[in-house]
DNA sequence: CAAACCATGTAAGCTGTTACATGATTTC
DNA sequence: GAAATCATGTAACAGCTTACATGGTTTG
């Protein structure tokens, strides 16, 4: 998996330019690239050679001219071989259980605080994650499946949030009724 | 946060050389790095040129001879201090969302197929790590408290997949009842 | 006798990030 | 008049991966 297919996937739903395709990038939860000019534009090109997407120059008065991108028949059917194609397992990056992995050296209080600390980080990605599903601005609506299917990946990204915060709070719980 | 610490953090476990930490980057939940040599040995290098780290050669007989690094006084201060760092929310790098986003253009049953197939990993990744928590190879047990907190961490790991595993079930079944 | 293990290291390359460069227009 | 938005691109660097290089020992 890489940024090509995102790019293709977003030019399936409408033509944009690169610059649309930043702005997407960043606000997108699943789409986790940072949405640097660098590999876009770079991607972009690299996607033209390959003649998986076609550009139109946009001469505009009282404005920069943009170059619109539209994804190509052969790029449709590479983008329907890679959404059939075998799924990866998630990759989870928690530092925090490292960072956790050496705490007993800390002291009750210290411990707890960092744990709370974790706990209001998850709290504000969940809140943000919410907002972004009710806003739901960058969500095709093409027909009542992809619908369907677009509110179950916002589900997922909230149920992992979810999950986390339920764990903190397990273990908070826990380390204040034990005697360890 | 990077490899320094994760590093930093098995030596104050215990010294170990380049390759013993290669083996534990290899087998870990947590941290996620391959443990490729090229980052071992010049992290390793980096770190007692810092002064966080002592190094000593012990050589072998019919071995190859090996340079074993224990932690300084100074590298216990970095580790605790990065220990007590605030912390980041995790990422979630779930490529398969992505795929399924664009999704909408497969028929019933590949929908389907697709979603199992990602099931099917999940299984495998949690099968897998009830073994490695099962098993409890590089886990330190110092005191009860770190016991319980090396727990903690595997059940994060756990309940992570029990989540996504549930979310699946959920979308198939309902990909099944709804008529869409 | 081949494969795997022990043990250290280097080279080349890919991915992704931050920051720089330009320049007009609109909003505060 | 400063800051943000629109719009495209480049340069330098950090992080990480695969593969290469060496060479002895143990296991199947």
């Amino acid at each position: 998996m890489n940024i090509k297919c995102a790019i293709l996937g977003l030019l399936s739903w409408k033509p944009s330019t690169g610059y649309d395709l930043k702005k997407i990038f960043e606000e997108s939860s699943i789409m986790y690239w940072s949405g640097n000019n660098n590999q876009i534009y770079k991607t972009l090109i690299q996607l033209h050679n390959d003649g998986l997407v076609d550009s139109e120059v946009q001469h505009q008065e009282s404005s920069p001219s943009k170059k619109i991108y539209s994804i190509t028949e052969k790029g449709l059917i590479e983008l329907r071989q890679w959404v059939l194609s075998t799924p990866e397992a998630p990759e989870f990056k928690k530092t925090f259980l490292i960072q956790l992995a050496w705490a007993d050296t800390l002291g009750k209080e210290e411990l707890d605080s960092l744990l709370s600390k974790y706990e209001e980080e998850i709290k504000i990605q969940l809140i943000l994650q919410q907002e972004k599903r009710k806003r739901g601005t960058h969500v095709p609506n093409r027909t009542p499946r992809e619908t369907y299917i677009w509110d179950m990946i916002f589900e997922n990204i909230i149920s992992s949030c979810q999950n986390e915060l339920d764990w903190v709070g397990k273990m908070r719980r826990e380390l204040k009724e034990k005697v360890l």
